[in-house]
DNA sequence: GCCAACGTTGGC
DNA sequence: GCCAACGTTGGC
């Protein structure tokens, strides 16, 4: 089993829709490596999911349902999407810079590169934002 | 609104 | 194959 995270602009597509329409395809991924990372998703897996743009935090969880498969939204090869569901909204959203303070998560993705969208997450890391989003 | 970081494109 | 120019993302 392994951890992601995930990244919407609230706009484009927040995480209140997420639980609205329960499953999701994640399309619009136009990036290699977030590409890449879409790939290696098996089902089962769980994603947290970001709120980039003005809110900068991790609002809740989703589960990985179905693995990746041609982005049906373009001709182009090169792009998949995978397919979500609505796992739960955390009691306590964890902000940015609440993870920027946190000494054993200053080597996630979402500190070191934050313009990638999609990225794995470590299970202590993982663990750890659990943590922080109970209380 | 600004700017840093990163990715992509295209000229050479 | 290198690198300058440009576009985009996202934090501040």
């Amino acid at each position: 089993m392994n951890y992601w995270l995930i990244k919407s602009e609230p706009h484009t597509y927040s995480f209140e829709q997420m639980k609205t329409d329960k499953k999701t395809m994640w399309e619009g991924v136009r990036n290699y490596q977030a590409r890449n990372n879409m790939k290696e998703m098996k089902k089962g897996d769980i994603a947290l999911f970001y709120h980039s743009g003005k809110d900068r935090q991790v609002v809740g969880e989703v589960e990985i349902v179905k693995e990746f498969y041609q982005d049906p939204t373009t001709e182009d090869t090169n792009w998949v999407v995978v397919e979500v569901k609505f796992k739960k909204t955390f009691a306590n959203p964890v902000n940015l810079a609440d993870i920027k303070g946190v000494d054993s998560l200053s080597e996630m993705h979402l500190v070191r590169n934050s313009r990638l969208s999609v990225s794995s997450v470590r299970k202590d890391e993982y663990e750890m934002i659990i943590e922080m989003a109970k209380s």
